[in-house]
DNA sequence: CGATGCATGTAAGCTGTTACATGATTGC
DNA sequence: GCAATCATGTAACAGCTTACATGCATCG
């Protein structure tokens, strides 16, 4: 069986908490949730899930209810070992450190700035992350604990992500204010 | 002038950093650094920095002391200029949320597996977290203050990621431990 | 004198993006 | 009736990976 990349595992975990769904519903679901990744662009999600169903991970039904032709996904027993082997894969110490932040990539070459140029930029970059930080807190009240117990604990993770950039950011400015060239 | 890619912008900035320096040279920095994204194959590193020498950002110049035919690079005042921009694009909102954590999206997905299999995930997970934590806390070391000022700030936000998801693995596994199904 | 590291690259393939194309349904 | 949303897809392209290919230098 076939590892899973990491768009192909969270559109198969979409599919299995929504399913019975459309491949339109799973594109909408990638792009509401915040920080993510993906675009989730048309491009991507339907070619993904015909593969995904080709390899009989999911399985679609027509519903001719009306005329827009939808498919109502859901996932096999295949499809459910696959997510499964797919999520246990993160104990691996490789695929736990590709990390991707846009942010701490930066820090590196901040010097390239001057001085005042990195303080301003900071501060920018602050007051974004301030409200980068509120949508993940609007996230969490829109996904309570009483709703689905993992999809608040994601939540959660989020917010306490967006909590530690700030903190490294204000770190940060203190120490680039102390530094002065 | 073209809007640098996140590859083109760390590339860049790595070129500033060790200029004069060899493109090899800048591919091994990027494979060295802890929590990468990137895997800097030669395929994506070579192409890229000719993408970049021939619109002038980079320069290079031969260097026939041995045979090897190594080519030295360093950033021109364009390129300074485009890496600049590079930087203060991640004021921007979006920019600034378009993180990846494959371990943050496996939690939204992890009712998937039985509860003792989560508890056994998440409590190996966390070991592999906490020789994340030890290698970030190294790269720190190797980049102490007395260094480049933002190669420490960098690996001190390594650091202080690491920690965050350790205290948040923490209290997923306590919450699921709580939760029983 | 052989293994490892330095150094540069290419070819095929996969995955994702943007942009386009089409059409039905729903709400004002 | 018209706009927004639901819904499915394709085509062209960009970017990165794996795997391959080549050859010099250095160290034991």
């Amino acid at each position: 069986m076939r590892k899973l990349g990491e768009l192909e595992g969270v559109a198969l975990g979409i599919v299995l908490k929504r399913q019975p769904c459309t491949a339109y519903a799973v594109r909408i679901e990638l792009k509401a949730s915040p920080s993510s990744h993906w675009r989730a662009s048309a491009g991507a999600i339907y070619p993904l899930l015909s593969r995904l169903e080709h390899e009989g991970l999911i399985q679609a039904t027509n519903d001719n209810s009306d005329g827009r032709g939808r498919r109502h996904l859901s996932i096999t027993r295949e499809g459910k070992k696959a997510l499964k082997a797919w999520i246990k894969a993160i104990a691996n110490p490789d695929r736990l450190s590709e990390i991707f932040d846009p942010l701490r990539s930066r820090m590196f070459f901040l010097g390239a700035l001057g001085h005042q140029e990195q303080i301003a930029l900071a501060e920018s970059v602050l007051e974004a992350l301030d409200l980068n930080l509120e949508n993940s807190q609007q996230y969490v009240r829109q996904n309570p604990a009483s709703g689905d117990f993992f999809e608040h604990l994601g939540a959660i993770g989020g917010v306490m992500n967006a909590e530690s950039r700030i903190k490294f950011l204000r770190e940060a400015l203190t120490q680039i204010r102390r530094h002065k060239t």
